[in-house]
DNA sequence: GCCTGAGTTGAATGGCTGTTCAGTCACCGC
DNA sequence: GCGGTGACTGAACAGCCATTCAACTCAGGC
C-alpha cells in the first residue's frame, strides 16, 4: 500500500513529509498539542516510524520549525529574483510578512513564529537558529535597499539601521495582524509599514 | 503550619499566591511545562488544593497570564502618575518595554508575552484579552503624548497613529532584545525607539 | 537462493500528571 | 459542647503518549 507510490528514494521523501506534516500541525494546534501519533496519521504511517526517523519528539518538532522557516526564506529570495522597482519590492516584503493569505508553504505561518519565539526564549540552540533567521531577513531588506541605492533610485541611507528598524516594525505590526487586532488591521499595517519605509528612504 | 500565618481572609491570598507562582513558572519553563504540582509545591501545598481553587489547569494558567499582565499595566500607570517631561516619560515607557531588568513583578516578563501570543493565536477568548491589554498600552502612549500636546510641549500630531506605530515598533524591538539578538541589543533598541519617537513628535 | 540491512508495523510498557474522592482539621455561630 | 462548613490533604485513579521491542517484508548484493 504505502510502498506503491513512487518506488525508490523514498526515505528522504518520508522525512520531508513528516517535517511538513509536523509544521502544519504545530501551526494548527501548537507545539505542545502536537503528538507523534498526529504526525504519523497525517503522513499515513505508524508512530513508531516517526520515532525511527527522528529519535525523539522534541527533535522532530524543532527540526520542523527550522525546516518550515527556512523554506519561507527560500521562497522570499525566489520572489526577489524577478526585476522590480524598489517600491514594488518593499510592497512584496510587507505582503509576505503581514498578509494572512500570501504566505508560502504552511498556512498559519505566524503560529509557527510564536512557537519559535517561545522555544527560543528558553532554549539557547533554538535561540541561535532564530537569530540566524532574523539576520537573514534583515539581509534581504538590506540587499533590496542597496540595489536601489546603486541604481540611483534613492539616495544613500544608513542601510543597516533601516533594516533593523523596519524589520522590528514589521514584526510588531505582523503580531497585531496575526492576532486580529481591531485597530491594526491588515490594511492599516501595510500602510504604516510602507509609509515608514518611503519616508525613511526618501521616496516620493 | 499553613494556617498560622495570618489567620483570616486567607483564601484570597491563596489565590493570589497561586496565580503569582503560576506566572513565575510559566515565565521560567513555559505554559506547557508548568504542572499543577509545581504550582502547589511553590506555594507549599498539595496539588489538590490548587484544583480546589481553580477547577481546571487551563483555567489557572490562563488566569495567571491575565493576572500578571494586568499587574504590569497597573505598575506602568503608577509610574506615570509622577510629574515628568514628555522625554522622560517616553524613556520610562521604552525602559519598561525593553529593559530586561526593570520589569515589575515577575521576572522574565517577555516569556509570558510569548506564551500569551501563542495561546491567543488559537483561543479566541485569550485573543480578546490580549487585544484589550494592547489597547490599554496604546491608550497609555496616547495619554502621555496628549498631555504634552496640551502643555504645549510639542505640536499637535496624529496621536492615534503615533501610538499604533510606536507600540508596534516597541514590540518588535523588545522581541529581539528578549531573544538576545546580537545586533539589536538593549541599547540599540532603546536608541532606535527614542529616536523614532522624537522625530515623529518633533522633539529637539 | 541466501543474507543483510533498511523500512515498517502492532502491540506492549511505563511514566507522568490532571483530576477525583473520602476523609481530617479547625474554626464559628448557636 | 455541637453541628456544620470551608480549607486542606494523601492516596488512588485513569488517560494519555512517548518510547521500546520483537517481528515481518522486501530489495539488492553476492
Amino acid at each position: 500500500m504505502a510502498t506503491t507510490e513512487a518506488s525508490q528514494g523514498q526515505s528522504d521523501t518520508r522525512r520531508d513529509q513528516m517535517l511538513t506534516a509536523a509544521a502544519e500541525l504545530i501551526a494548527e494546534r501548537g507545539l505542545a498539542r502536537t503528538r507523534i501519533a498526529d504526525v504519523a496519521a497525517r503522513v499515513g504511517t505508524s508512530p513508531a516510524l516517526v520515532v525511527y526517523y527522528f529519535a525523539t519528539k522534541d527533535g522532530l518538532l524543532i527540526e520542523a520549525l527550522r525546516h518550515s522557516e527556512a523554506g519561507f526564506y527560500r521562497a522570499v529570495e525566489d520572489l526577489l529574483q524577478r526585476p522590480a522597482t524598489l517600491e514594488e519590492r518593499l510592497a512584496t516584503l510587507v505582503d509576505l510578512t503581514i498578509s494572512v493569505g500570501s504566505q508560502g508553504e504552511v498556512q498559519g505561518h505566524w503560529g509557527l513564529w510564536f512557537e519559535l519565539w517561545c522555544e527560543a526564549f528558553r532554549h539557547p540552540e533554538v535561540a541561535r537558529d532564530r537569530r540566524q533567521l532574523d539576520e537573514q531577513w534583515r539581509a534581504i531588506i538590506r540587499r533590496v535597499v542597496l540595489a536601489a541605492v546603486e541604481d540611483g533610485e534613492v539616495a544613500a541611507v544608513d542601510v543597516d539601521r533601516f533594516a533593523l528598524t523596519w524589520a522590528a516594525l514589521l514584526d510588531g505590526l505582523a503580531v497585531q495582524v496575526a492576532l486580529e487586532d481591531e485597530v491594526v488591521t491588515e490594511q492599516v499595517a501595510q500602510e504604516v509599514a510602507l509609509t515608514f519605509a518611503r519616508r525613511e528612504l526618501g521616496l516620493r
